[in-house]
RNA sequence: GGCUGGAUAGCUCAGUCGGUAGAGCAGAGGACUGAAAAUCCUUGUGUCGGCGGUUCGAUUCCGUCUCCAGCCA
């Protein structure tokens, strides 16, 4: 039984639809999301709720602690420790998520190249960009031709990459486009007004369901420690907001605003993934997922 | 009522010693190979508040009107 893929920005309603279809196909979910593996990141990061986790199994939710380093390769360890299991109970794989890098990571590979190592990278960070793209220019002509050199993360990562193996960052790549196509990959969207409200209203419910306070008690647990549970949408932002920065009603629309260009960046990385097969959601989601499972069979 | 500032891109503002204007933000598009809800790249024609006047030419100077601040009555 081959796996299906749901992708789409957030608010598009793709939890919903996973949910039922998970239900007719009798399968899993498996979340494809870079902060929901955080555990304590509920709120803000729309989490399926307990009561639609006792409806159909999740997995890769809460699997990382705040304390913990958590990174796409990481990602696809689990996913396939998941999809394993899956397969050996006769369950079909459910992949639904937003994160397109993790998508890409699964299906076509991250390449050899060895974790962050937290120490190097403080240097290298510290380090002029100049000096890092001489460096690179000099072990590794091929990625400093391809590479985004106006981007510091990228440059570090290469440099790391590279001073970590002895070896250039173009040799340890995996090879994309190399793989086909995956069989069902469907991405969900929908009119950009529609889209626009639904995260409006969903940023509004996170407010309201008490994301202010759900940041306090992560402050408490450590959260500034964790760099990458620390830029979520959300709580990043109010994380400002309590240091002074700024007031709440400004903190709620420029958390909107940040989630809008979340989500265009997120259909960026779903368009030109291969393969995929659009969709607009019913009104009725449990519609979008009879026919979805009536597709994929 | 008087005085002083403002009135320029969706928003906040800069600027033009008179030759029809530019930043940040927002918006739009794109990139992305172990931080990715991050990070980065590209993209700016708008009666320069209205009407008159001076001028070869006014958004820029002058007059007047309107609106908004603040101060004085």
């Amino acid at each position: 039984m081959s796996p299906v893929f749901l992708a789409g920005p957030t608010a598009v309603g793709k939890s919903s639809v996973a949910l039922r279809l998970a239900e007719l196909l009798g399968g899993e979910i498996i979340s494809v999301d870079s902060m929901q593996v955080y555990r304590g990141l509920d709120i803000g990061t729309s989490k399926p709720t307990a009561a639609e986790r006792a409806r159909v199994p999740h997995h890769l939710l809460d699997v990382a602690d705040l304390d913990q380093p958590f990174d796409a390769a990481r990602f696809v360890v689990l996913a396939r420790a998941a999809v394993a299991d899956l397969t050996k109970r006769g369950k079909r794989p459910i992949f639904c998520g937003g994160t397109g890098l993790y998508f890409r990571a699964y299906l076509e590979g991250l390449g050899d190249a060895p974790p962050a190592n937290p120490a190097l990278r403080a240097e290298l960070e510290a380090a002029p960009l100049e000096q890092l793209l001489r460096e690179l220019e000099q072990r590794d002509p091929a990625t400093f031709a391809r590479i985004d050199r106006a981007n510091p993360r990228r440059v570090v990562r290469a440099v790391e990459v590279i001073r970590l193996t002895g070896k250039p960052f173009s040799a340890q790549r995996a090879g994309w486009e190399e793989t086909p196509p995956p069989e069902f990959f469907f991405c969900l969207q929908r009119e950009p007004a529609d889209l626009r409200a639904r995260i409006d209203a969903r940023v509004d419910a996170m407010f309201a369901a008490g994301l202010v306070d759900e940041t306090r008690a992560l402050l408490a647990r450590g959260l500034e420690k964790n760099r990458t549970a620390m830029q979520a949408i959300g709580y990043r932002q109010v994380v400002e907001h309590l240091r002074g920065e700024r007031s709440l009603a400004e903190t709620i629309d420029l958390v909107k605003t940040k989630t809008r260009q979340y989500a265009k960046r997120q259909l960026t990385w779903f368009r030109a993934q291969p393969g995929v097969q659009w969709l607009e959601p019913d009104t009725n989601l449990d519609t979008t997922a009879d026919q979805l499972a009536a597709r994929v069979g």
